[in-house]
DNA sequence: AAGACGAGCC
């Protein structure tokens, strides 16, 4: 009764005074030191158990089973395992299910597989364990399999089923399975029964990239715990709402019943790395060093990222030391930020460093190289990883991997080099492969290659208007301007509108976010006015308008208004109308930014002596 | 007797 409750130590003080102790009283006392969470202890008391030389039954073993998954002890799993077999217990049907959910636990399916193959009765549990055994190592279509079996067998699935159910649908990309998986959930009335159940719907839909269900859903929860909310900030976090992110943890800050935990700032720092809100992020660590839980992994990862991110990379380097490394995960990070700035030589050393620490490197760690090499210019180092995940790591490159390297050729301007590339790929490209081509030709201005990847583009993925953006980018450099309106209207055609530009500013710990041209901001005439002022000044310094990047075809005083008002120079003299002089002015933005910004940007910055990031 | 959410790359 006390294990129950959570007393396990009443419960200990008891059992110890016992005179006489059954085999329940073992059991009871080693299952209630695990499910406390306390699996050293559990253990100990199993010592005690051998040292009285009393034999495990089949319910401590299945016990201990699920503790040795708990504390990732292998080795000992696998003893237990052995005894089970010499005293005839693998069969009992506890025991079994307990194998199949520690050798799933471990990544080791064919062993799972094994048992559960030998079992002569079957419970419901054994079905969850099996489909949820697939399901947990990404073999999303194996666990479907072993639900088709279960229905075949009459088995009726509970909620641990379909929690299991809708993350494989969720992995599986099948937008109407999930809603079938709902729709059965519903029927059930489950959501309304169980907060576990309705928080696996939540993250389905978000998995899918339904974020509208996954809110809908959200909103309908007749109880919401700490993970309905962490999985609704990751959920729009991930499908690149960032905004919508904060607004669900301000919501959820202002409710009473529910405090932020790890998950939170591990769902919350991404958003605001993204957004490149260094000092709402710097807040969570604050808060998070008062928890002890800046040495987490997922937490410092997070972090690093953050700092990476925002360009303070001697902090991210700080705490990446602090942090434990023995996964590739934070080297990952590391690695990719330095690389994000251009630093793609301190990307390379430090993955020296990783394999000099032993640690494995994954494919992400060979993605992070790749984008690196590909930022810095460095084709030959990029070659040589590409080479060296295949033949040294034995990794199959992805798609990803196919598109940093043909973005590593192509911004190097090896155009046929990039093209041949592709046409050697075991695999069908996609629309991103093509997309890194045609991104590659306006760099370099390759009009013919910009047609052709471009003719393959709208084949494959004709939805997407940053192509078509792209392509007319291309056209109006070279002034072939019917090529521009030819493009333009096939877009138009397709319904398709372009994705805005947008730049943020952090002022008075706020996020302040700037459209193109926008004019709807408090200051906005303001901000203009001083614009004009500001782009007269730097003329005098020696600025001249780059015109190839205003993709209209109008009169050159227009080109140069349009210009002026790119978004990322509103939010610019937003900064400088409303700090100090001499403050550094930080800017984020959601596209790269074009040329002409990018020179203004330095003569504004040499004129107003403030350093601009 | 088991179980949900959550990072890194794009």
């Amino acid at each position: 009764m006390y294990c129950r409750f959570g007393f396990v130590d009443n419960a200990y003080t008891i059992f110890k005074d016992m005179p006489f102790r059954d085999m329940g009283c073992w059991n009871s006392m080693i299952s209630g030191f695990c499910q406390n969470g306390n699996a050293k202890e559990a253990l100990n008391i199993l010592d005690d158990m051998i040292m009285e030389a009393i034999e495990m039954d089949s319910v401590t073993v299945a016990t201990i089973l699920s503790t040795c998954a708990q504390m990732n002890d292998i080795l000992r799993g696998m003893v237990i395992h052995l005894f089970a077999i010499k005293h005839g217990l693998e069969f009992n049907v506890f025991v079994s299910n307990a194998l199949i959910n520690m050798y799933a636990k471990f990544g080791y399916l064919k062993c799972a597989q094994n048992v559960f193959d030998h079992m002569d009765v079957r419970d419901l549990v054994s079905w969850n364990s099996i489909i949820a055994a697939y399901e947990q190592n990404d073999y999303p279509h194996d666990a479907l399999k072993f639900f088709h079996l279960m229905k075949l067998n009459k088995v009726q699935p509970d909620l641990l089923t379909l929690v299991s159910l809708s993350s494989c649908v969720a992995q599986t990309k099948d937008v109407l399975c999930g809603k079938s998986v709902h729709g059965f959930i519903i029927r059930r009335c489950w959501i309304t029964k169980d907060t576990v159940t309705g928080n696996g719907v939540v993250d389905m839909y978000a998995k899918l990239g339904d974020i509208g269900s996954a809110r809908k859903a959200f909103e309908e929860l007749p109880s919401k715990d700490v993970i309905s909310w962490n999985t609704m900030i990751t959920g729009y976090g991930q499908n690149g709402f960032a905004s919508e992110a904060i607004n669900v943890y301000r919501w959820m800050k202002e409710s009473e019943n529910v405090k932020p935990n790890q998950g939170t700032w591990v769902s919350i720092l991404p958003a605001y790395a993204h957004l490149g809100a260094l000092r709402d992020g710097m807040r969570i660590h604050g808060q998070v060093i008062k928890e002890n839980l800046d040495l987490d992994v997922f937490v410092g990862t997070c972090l690093i990222d953050l700092y990476g991110k925002c360009g303070r990379l001697i902090e991210a380097m700080s705490l990446f030391y602090e942090v434990p490394r023995e996964t590739s995960v934070p080297w990952n990070a590391i690695i990719s930020c330095h690389g994000l700035h251009g630093l793609g030589e301190t990307s390379l050393k430090l993955f020296e460093d990783m394999l000099n620490e032993g640690v494995e490197p994954d494919h992400v760690t060979f993605l992070s190289l790749l984008t690196a090499c590909s930022h810095s210019g460095l084709v030959d180092q990029g070659r040589w990883c590409f080479h060296a995940m295949q033949q040294e790591y034995g990794f199959k490159p992805t798609l990803k991997h196919y598109g940093c390297m043909v973005d590593l050729f192509g911004r190097a301007g090896q155009m046929e080099i990039a093209y041949n590339f592709i046409e050697s790929m075991p695999m069908k490209p996609d629309a991103s492969i093509w997309g890194a081509l045609l991104g590659a030709c306006r760099i370099h201005g390759n009009v013919e290659m910009g047609r052709k990847a471009s003719s393959r583009l709208f084949e494959l993925d004709s939805e997407n208007v940053g192509y078509y953006v792209l392509l007319s980018n291309l056209y109006a450099n070279f002034g072939r301007w019917e090529g521009v309106d030819e493009v333009r209207s096939l877009a138009r055609d397709r319904g398709l509108s372009k994705t805005p530009g947008w730049s943020s500013i952090e002022l008075n710990n706020r996020i302040e976010v700037f459209y193109t041209g926008n004019q709807s901001h408090p200051q906005s005439e303001e901000i203009h006015k001083e614009l004009a002022i500001l782009n007269a000044k730097i003329k005098g310094l020696g600025y001249i308008p780059d015109f190839s990047f205003v993709l209209q075809d109008v009169e050159d005083d227009e080109k140069e208004n349009i210009l002026t008002s790119h978004s990322e120079r509103l939010a610019i003299m937003y900064g400088i109308l409303n700090t100090p002089p001499k403050t550094c002015i930080r800017i984020f933005k959601n596209l790269r930014v074009c040329g002409d910004c990018h020179n203004v940007t330095k003569f504004i910055s040499k004129l107003t002596e403030r350093r601009l990031l």
